[in-house]
DNA sequence: ACTGTAGCGGAGGCACCCCTCCGGTTCAAT
DNA sequence: ATTGAACCGGAGGGGTGCCTCCGCTACAGT
């Protein structure tokens, strides 16, 4: 649990054009990409994703050299709204503030088939994304366990992996899904 | 949660052939095939696989003319194996009994990561492997339930969902895992 | 030992993806 | 309106994977 929060997208290198079709560009591309990983992964192909943008795939090249690169923004921009939400969060009930800020780390990580892999990667972005949302979300749980409502014998690690683990399973549906996520959360409940 | 367990083994169409050799290639490839689709999840290399088995790639075609067939043949071979779990366990405890299916469910499956795709696959040999798994483990869900010991709101296919998201999550060691996976089932009992 | 056949390996055609490169286009500053 | 710098698209070369096809091999039954 480290130092404060901080933006993440002003680490990653690339930034958004100034020329007005390069900037529509840039955003058509950074939207299907969201999409084309939330789909197949972090793996997904570039070509497709230049075509989704409708855009040739010198473009995309021209915008994110790597496919890390696309891929570091995207998920920085996840990231950084998580670390929003967490601020927004700060004057809610500490059991409430916490499930409810998972409940958005479940929903909002369109890239939640990659996050897992991303949780473990030591390199560069994503290291720096994981303290900026151990920063935000972290004094959540803290706050929990001071005050007795989440259990002392874990860290936030532990439960990030556990929400990611599970909203990243194919679900009969939605219920099923918030079903199971309560369950599991029930036993991060301190008090049996 | 239907009628009575049965070898999944038998409903897959491709058998092991006769000849020596030949069922020598058989068993190779699908060592090899179990190992890759852990190691890449259920869309890993055929040509990769039939390397791996130092047999060439019409070989593995000729055994398992689609990669659904091969990775159907794995598939089942674990789930046979869960099956016969559930059945050696039927003298211990009912929540000692559960949690220790459940952990061998969680390290027995070495296609984990293909499994989550698999488990709301609704064609064919799915669907009876999931019939046969439930029938294997259903009922140890249910005896702790009626012990008293599981709580009542959740079937069967939620608590293997949970499990199966949790284990195909990458964790900083088995510790972590562990942990994690505790706590989740912490929910799961009934009592707090 | 002989021999018919099940089984073998891998070359090759097709499809898709990655990434580079460059002639043509479009913006915005003057 | 002009103009040049920034930006665009996509052709194309290299790589890999999928799957078929067929000449060769080695097993098993006599």
């Amino acid at each position: 649990m480290t130092a404060t929060p901080f933006p993440v997208s002003e680490i990653v290198a690339t930034r958004r054009p100034h020329r007005k079709d390069a900037a529509r560009n840039y955003d058509a591309l950074l939207g299907a990409a969201r999409e084309a990983f939330a789909e197949h992964g972090a793996d997904a192909s570039l070509e497709d994703i230049a075509r989704r943008a409708g855009v040739g795939i010198g473009t995309l090249y021209r915008n994110f050299p790597t496919r890390r690169d696309l891929f570091e923004t995207v998920y920085a921009d996840e990231v950084n709204a998580l670390c929003r939400a967490a601020v927004e969060l700060a004057d809610r009930e500490p059991w409430e503030a916490l499930t409810a800020w998972l409940d958005r780390f479940a929903g909002y990580m369109v890239t939640k088939r990659a996050v897992r892999e991303a949780l473990d990667d030591e390199s560069g972005i994503f290291q720096a994304c994981r303290e900026s949302m151990y920063a935000a979300g972290g004094p959540l749980l803290q706050r929990a366990q001071r005050a007795g409502v989440a259990r002392a014998d874990m860290d936030f690690g532990d439960l990030l992996r556990m929400v990611a683990g599970i909203t990243a399973t194919a679900f009969e549906d939605a219920a099923q899904r918030d079903r199971v996520l309560a369950i599991a959360l029930d036993g991060v409940r301190a008090g049996r």
